[in-house]
DNA sequence: GTCAGGTGTTACCGGCGGTAACATCGCCGG
DNA sequence: CCGGCGATGTTACCGCCGGTAACACCTGAC
């Protein structure tokens, strides 16, 4: 948090930074190192290992998004209308800047036996955040606590993955995109009707529509 | 697919699998040689690098759940129980050898700068059959095939990060799961009334109150 | 008998994350 | 003026990793 406190650590954060983006988050220390100048031993003075230096790195980059997404979840709007207006702040922040969503994404590097983690830390703080605004905002009777952590993990989930396939393909704009998953959480899936082509081969024992 | 073809191969996938079920898929090719009884370059000759070792480890182990959950997808059932059904499919799967599920998750070790898949490939197998199912069997319009590319993705992001959380914390039933993450697609967010608490404080033009 | 191919070895490479030991500077108190 | 002390920096090293080269052996086919 204070920015002229160790001006130093943030100057190596920058270098690190500058690293990432060019060579990708499996940059070496010493590449890193060689970036700002310096030899490695510093770089373990000041951040422990390498996980720490990373960390620094991530929350760095995600505190902004994490806060704005935030308060899009508290936002005076209608349901549906909150619900877009954080799905576009998800997007629109990965979208600017896209080494803040891989540092987003990539799960904490130190794998303690590969178990868990399918959500790396800062969207484990979204998922949070979902979870407690559904809580205290929407009324769903005595499965609550279930429903709205279980709901926190998967839209998180689910954002993340779209989120991903986006950012990389771009099939289409934002707008669009919003548009997409908000109307997947709104039971789009449920109330479109069935198409008439690869229907049920009717398991019933008498006459049955023959298909194509 | 020959089980009897390379019998060698599939003895060393054995050991291989025996060592990353102790200690985790960051297990080293030295251990893996270890456990088989040999040395490491027997290893490369049968899977190249370590990254073919892991591949074919994975295509072992979710060939099976992948085939199962492509099943459910088309299962004659009405669209509400076969999403049930495709659920409990994968949920009782990673239930029963979750050594499957932590393969099925981890995305391609070797990173080729660390950019896009959220999904590792397995899972974006699933997305696609997803993708093809709801394409085939949903009649969404004419943003058909974008919707059902980003419903595709977006479900199985959700469905991993749901069943990631569900594995890990079993806070209920696997039925009970199901039925929550149903509900989720089910538009039910959509549906509930609002919750009296924490309501819109009127963003008048006027005095805005002083946050405590 | 010899040649091919699978099985196995030892010994090595460059690079990784991480550390120990040592050299400087600048600043602050006596 | 000087001693210390904390930050800054270095070189040289460790053990381990993924991956490879070179060589040895056995067995069965022609």
């Amino acid at each position: 948090m204070p920015p002229a406190d160790e001006p130093r650590r943030e100057q190596l954060l920058n270098a690190a930074d500058r690293v990432i983006q060019r060579d990708g988050p499996s940059a070496s220390m010493n590449a890193i190192a060689a970036e700002a100048g310096i030899t490695k031993p510093i770089l373990y003075r000041h951040f422990g290992d390498r996980n720490g230096l990373i960390r620094a790195l991530t929350e760095r980059h995600t505190s902004g998004l994490l806060a704005a997404v935030r308060a899009a979840l508290n936002e005076p709007l209608e349901r549906r209308d909150r619900v877009e207006h954080v799905l576009d702040t998800y997007l629109s922040g990965i979208e600017a800047r896209p080494q803040v969503y891989r540092l987003l994404t990539h799960p904490e590097p130190g794998d303690p036996s590969g178990a868990g983690h399918a959500l790396a830390p800062a969207l484990r703080q979204i998922a949070e955040e979902i979870t407690r605004a559904v809580d205290n905002q929407v009324d769903l009777g005595a499965d609550r606590e279930l429903l709205a952590e279980a709901w926190g993990r998967g839209i998180t989930g689910m954002v993340l993955a779209a989120g991903d396939w986006w950012l990389e393909t771009r099939p289409c704009s934002r707008t669009r995109m919003v548009q997409a998953l908000a109307d997947l959480l709104w039971g789009r899936l449920a109330a479109a009707a069935d198409l008439p082509t690869a229907v049920l081969p009717a398991p019933a024992p008498a006459a049955d529509a023959p298909p194509a």
